[in-house]
DNA sequence: TGTACATCAGTGAACGCGCGTTCACTGATGTAC
DNA sequence: TGTACATCAGTGAACGCGCGTTCACTGATGTAC
């Protein structure tokens, strides 16, 4: 892919970024994007096919993002429990600090052109961590990690709702890992 | 509230329900439930002050109807691990049995008036089996409580993907009940 | 170096469409006397 | 039993609005010769 990065494009997503803190997803307009990109109507299609395309490039932002965060932060140590919870850590952080989480966690999975998009953005994630759960002796490694992604998604929203970290329910959270 | 049960009204939250296993829910438009109800486009406004207040009625109906099934199944007994697997069995046997699950699992949570509906209905839920939970001697029950929510709502969706009960992934679930 | 042409991001007015909502009206049913 | 009135679910044409998208155009930059 490579991403030209176009300036111009990078800022119309990063005018999404912001709003979708603001605004639900659903009803994240053209027009809104474009005046807070500081461009005109025409330039949005430009860069970006419809507004599907773009909210898609969006999602897909937000994600890459998050999982540099994660892969910097456990890369290079073994698959097994602390790789899982630095990880889990990485993720959990980086959503505190990222822009619309709520709108890529919460909403981007019910829209239309996005749903097939944050799927496979959690399978992906899913198979990342499998490793982890299999070294735990897990016996169903794979399915044991896609529930570990959604609660760690949950996690997220809860803290995001809170608006800081909350010990508990990450405690809570690597207390799964106890049983796999 | 007692829901003076009005048929039409009726006929329109079945309407909603049956179109939500087909269109995304925020593209669920007030014309498609008219027709779906077959009734007159100002009839729907004789029932509900608007479209948010209808989207909520029709999440708390799917609510209402997947916690009686619950409870029918998990009522008697006593917190603790039993009840709950009861409980989850019974709720995800509802969701493959109910219409519009991917709508209220998926998309509601994103939805402008709904959101915080979803929040309060999840909510709900996690202090339900909090007692569970803390039969089961765990550290944060509530926390985990909120954590079993999700997952099981995550196998919710992705049996719904499959179009049938996928028995590693509740595997997984339940092994979850070993840990806390 | 200068001229002619091609490319392409950017512009913004204009468009059509479908949406949620309104409202004056109808007709059946209930109530008063 | 009959008449007059009130109530209220239901009707559907009409409305205005905001949306996503288009398109003819501009102007700067790159390329050919």
């Amino acid at each position: 892919m490579a991403h030209s990065e176009h300036p111009t494009r990078h800022a119309l997503l990063d005018a999404g970024l912001g709003l979708a803190e603001r605004v639900a997803l659903s009803a994240l307009s053209v027009d809104e994007i474009v005046r807070g990109a500081g461009v005109a109507k025409g330039t949005f299609y430009v860069h970006f096919k419809d507004r599907a395309d773009y909210l898609v490039a969006l999602h897909r932002q937000f994600h890459d993002e998050i999982r540099l965060a994660i892969q910097a932060e456990s890369d290079e140590l073994p698959p097994g429990r602390e790789r899982l919870e630095r990880a889990a850590a990485a993720y959990l952080d980086a959503c505190l600090r990222a822009r619309g989480v709520k709108a890529m966690l919460a909403q981007a999975r019910g829209l239309p052109g996005i749903g097939h998009e944050v799927a496979a953005a959690n399978d992906r994630f899913a198979h990342d961590i499998e490793p982890d759960l299999r070294a735990l002796g897990s016996a169903h490694p794979l399915e044991a990690a896609r529930l570990f992604v959604a609660m760690t998604a949950e996690v997220a929203l809860l803290e995001l709702d809170a608006g800081e970290s909350l010990t508990p329910l990450r405690a809570a959270l690597i207390d799964y890992l106890a049983a796999v």
